[in-house]
DNA sequence: CCAACAAGTAACCATACAGTTACTTTGTCG
DNA sequence: CGACAAAGTAACTGTATGGTTACTTGTTGG
């Protein structure tokens, strides 16, 4: 076949994206990536550079497509771990493709669809967390629900859920309110002072 | 010291657990777990047998635990990327802990703060991801939010929103629905057929 | 058409790491 | 006490793995 740096380094990365997605930094091997991608192994230190830098192109690629499939959850999680939060690797145009999230909660707020009092962001990333949550933890569904998070009657119910979803109720202030606390105590609530409205 | 076989197996354990907590089961390494317990190399594979079964030790340990502190939150994550979710380990224990979440949701349905027409698992579910996205997915509240997870402007105002966090409104069926999608684009909701109360 | 440089290959290397071997020390129970 | 097993140690090993060396082959601009 004839030679194609471009084709090659696309198959590398694609054959990296599986193999870092399914095994995180640590548990990915160069090799197989070498295999996977029908390339020799020089070939990947000759594009990249090394196993880490193969690591960040795989971030910066898949980290700002938009669809939240299993494989870009996967690799959430271990950026989550394995990496801190100063540097988030292609922040610039993540950002832009989360304020497509906040926008749509911003209009769903005009429509009335959502509490119109509260920081748009702030739904978007509620509802980030409830779109996640199931792919990123079904051990923590199953114990939970008793379902498998892929089993079909729990992907109706949350959706159904995530459909009916409209953020808190505009809160009744005069009534005293149950607070779940981490460790899934109910207990009342003292009130904090209220903030809102936490901008970027 | 005198020896004691119980102390050493404890400090190995103690140690294995910060271990898989900051790099996951391949990152982990088991001179580093001997060194940081203090104890031999060998004494690992004497108490424990080997790398697989401290891991699983671990596992068994920690999530069993009530309080979703950050390091528990860790482990959630890699046992969710580097396990199966068959065989869930420490599954009966964890599942009479998940009962006291479920409970509290119920409990609050009764006091009317939740809507009393859904699963009180699906709502305990929906709470923890709530309570568990931001020490998971730091990156993503910050590329969302502008703010860091951990700064006290998003504490403050997450704080808030899980006080007055109070599931789905009763939807108006007569209205039409916004539908936040999977990628973020508002859309007109088909509504699907109404499946309610998944059970355990 | 032919340097020069990029693309590609195979074999190799140093090291880090899980797991072992061979041994010594210490507590305990008849 | 003293034999026996469990607890503990240091040094070692096989191998998997990231990275390199030394080389060949194809492509392209002057």
């Amino acid at each position: 076949m004839a030679r194609n740096a471009d084709r090659t380094r696309a198959k590398i990365l694609s054959a990296a994206v599986s193999e870092f997605s399914a095994h995180g930094y640590a548990g990915a091997r160069i090799d197989r990536i070498a295999a996977r991608a029908g390339a020799n192994k020089r070939l990947i230190y000759h594009h990249f550079g090394g196993k880490q830098a193969v690591f960040e192109a795989v971030l910066a690629e898949q980290l700002t497509t938009a669809s939240a499939n299993d494989e870009l959850v996967r690799l959430w999680m271990y950026e989550a771990l394995e990496r801190g939060d100063d540097d988030i690797v292609g922040f610039a145009e993540r950002r832009r493709l989360a304020a497509h999230r906040v926008e749509a909660a911003s209009t769903a707020q005009g429509k009335g669809e959502l509490p119109a009092d509260l920081d748009p962001a702030l739904l978007a990333t509620a509802r980030l967390a409830l779109d996640v949550f199931p792919l990123a933890f079904p051990q923590l569904v199953r114990v939970v629900m008793g379902n498998r998070a892929t089993s079909k009657p729990f992907r109706e119910a949350w959706n159904e859920f995530l459909n009916d979803w409209h953020g808190p109720r505009t809160p009744d202030r005069a009534k005293p309110r149950v607070r779940l606390d981490r460790d899934g105590i109910a207990r009342a609530a003292t009130r904090p002072t209220q903030t809102r409205r936490t901008g970027p």
